[in-house]
RNA sequence: GCGGGCAUAGUGUAGUCUGGUUAUCACAUAGGCUUGCCAAGUCUAUAACUCGGGUUCAAAUCCCGGUGCCCGCACCA
């Protein structure tokens, strides 16, 4: 579907709309509806499900979004989001302060106020790279952090968080110390991370305020053990630096133990790309053809991280393949830094080993941009009527009750519909227009299923009365004891999990 | 931030070039009648010219400006 067809679906349906619609609107801000709140709820739990069901040393926190600006100054936040940015007045260009003066001193700007800055631009005659010209303006900080004044004297300084990977950091000598002094240690967190773009743009994929879902897995770099095996011969769609070199976009598919064998990666960290891979196609249903893994270089991946995949998905909305997540392997720079910053040492001691500061193998999926994925790769034209082909887990509501004749049996569909909502189900009672309107809404919701009382439910009695359960997707329906529904219902909407080893 | 394009009910649109009746049509929403297992029919109701200024007897329509959105560039450790 396009942008402009799919975000108008999107808001008349009330999945999500601009925050502030009735003052115009703010770019990057935008407000879940209540489809978008249950789905995006649901989302979370799928992921919680399926990562943190990794292992049992995986554990899901809640840190504060608060950071210290000791904290961002230690992790490098501080220096590298606030970047100089320098405008070329003739063209009004744009550019960070270190791209332009890195001919004249390759160690970068860290350090120098704009004053500074300002007369190495001056005294070097540096011209502006997209024009040429030679005015351009002294620079000046554009801090990519929000910060807060704590209190009510300000003097504390803090930052939202611009990642929600921080949060993680700062817990983990508590979590070495709540838990049972093992690695690998995994930390998850779904949060909301704050930065200050420029410019917002493509409504859920630049926002201001976004949720990250991320898995920070701390381990020893000696020994990472993983159940290999059960991901050794999925193919996955990988795209490499050597082939993006050659000019090639289509990833191919390559065995997970073959980019172990020969591929020069690590097997702790194939497996949890395979596993994000897998998360990706088996629970959130994304076609395999359409994914793909795309391998960062050297000069652009942050200088941190020693391999860099980004899980890409191909959107027709947006006109290509987007960033959706990402498995990064940061060695210890996080810890270390840390450590550093906080004067407390953060090696930790397992049983039978030596003191060690743990690496880091992290796994970040944005939420939001999931959510537009999902309306992208599953919400569709199906001949005449439209269809959000959501797997059943995820769906905002699970099943329409529907009484064929209102007057009928429109009271016992209610019962019906109120006796799944005790069990624990999404049910929705609607009695609107006429039996086709009903599927058809419930169809374009993304309902998997719908329940139709009849004549037939009232004469056979509540005891074995029979409804018909219709499937969405393949518009099948059957005849099912109403006593049914419950159990029936509940085992499709069970979140998946990866298997135990 | 720069350049280009666009802006009409909840959604999608006609009308704008060439100023002139009560702003078109469909879907959606609410209600009535009818029907009764896949968006049927019918009646009724709700509802819009992005904002400000200018030209004119008269502006959705022409001009200027603001704002917003889309695309491209730049930015996105």
């Amino acid at each position: 579907m396009k942008y402009d067809e799919l975000f108008a679906l999107l808001r008349r349906r009330g999945v999500l709309w601009p925050s502030a619609e009735i003052y115009g609107g703010v770019q990057g801000l935008y407000d879940y509806g209540p489809l978008g709140t249950a789905l995006k709820r649901r989302l979370e739990e799928a992921w919680t499900a399926w990562f943190v069901g990794l292992s049992p040393d995986y554990h899901l926190i809640q840190p504060s979004e608060f950071l210290p600006e000791a904290v961002v100054r230690a992790s490098g936040h501080l220096e590298n989001f606030t970047d100089p940015e320098v405008t070329c007045e003739s063209c009004h260009a744009a550019f960070r302060a270190d791209t332009i003066v890195e001919k004249v001193r390759p160690d970068g700007v860290d350090g120098l106020t704009p004053a500074q800055i300002g007369e190495i631009l001056r005294a070097n005659q540096l011209k502006c790279p997209n024009c040429g010209s030679p005015a351009l303006s002294v620079p000046t900080p554009f801090n990519l952090m929000f910060p807060v004044e704590l209190g009510v004297t300000g003097h504390e300084r803090a930052y939202l968080q611009p990642e929600t990977a921080q949060g993680s950091y700062l817990a983990f000598a508590r979590m070495w110390d709540v838990g049972r002094h093992a690695l690998p240690l995994g930390i998850a967190v779904i949060g909301k991370a704050y930065r200050n773009e420029i410019a917002p743009r493509q409504v859920l994929f630049r926002l201001w305020a976004f949720t990250q879902a991320e898995l920070q897995i701390f381990f020893d770099p000696a020994g990472f053990p993983v159940p290999f095996a059960q991901v050794a011969a999925e193919p996955l769609p990988v795209l490499r630096v050597d082939r993006r070199q050659q000019g090639e976009e289509a990833p191919e598919f390559v065995r997970a133990e073959e980019l172990v064998r020969s591929g020069g990666l690590p097997e702790f960290y194939v497996y949890h790309l395979a596993q994000s891979y897998r998360f990706y196609r088996d629970v959130l249903g994304y076609p395999a053809d359409r994914l793909r893994l795309f391998e960062k270089s050297d000069v652009e991946r942050a200088f941190y991280n020693r391999i860099q995949f980004d899980l890409e998905a191909h959107l027709e909305s947006l006109g290509g393949y987007k960033e959706l997540g990402a498995v990064h392997y940061r060695g210890n720079y996080d810890l270390s830094r840390h450590s550093e910053g906080s004067g407390k040492d953060l090696s930790v001691h397992p049983t039978g080993r030596e003191p060690l500061l743990p690496h880091v193998l992290e796994l970040t999926f944005g939420v939001d941009r999931h959510l537009w994925a999902l309306s992208d790769l599953h919400l569709g034209k199906d001949g005449e009527r439209t269809v959000w082909k959501l797997p059943p887990y995820l769906a905002p509501v699970t099943v329409g009750v529907f009484p064929l004749i209102e007057k009928d049996h429109g009271a016992y569909a209610l019962e019906v519909a109120d006796e799944l909502v005790r069990e624990g189900l999404a049910a929705r009672y609607d009695d609107a227009s006429s039996i086709g309107k009903r599927y058809a809404r419930m169809d374009e919701a993304g309902a998997p299923y719908c329940v139709t009382v009849d004549g037939e439910s009232l004469a056979e009695g509540p005891a074995k009365g029979t409804v018909t359960l219709r499937a969405r997707d393949s518009r099948s329906q059957e005849r099912v004891p109403v006593r049914e529904l419950a159990p029936r219902l509940r085992a499709a909407v069970r979140l998946p999990r990866p298997p135990r080893s």
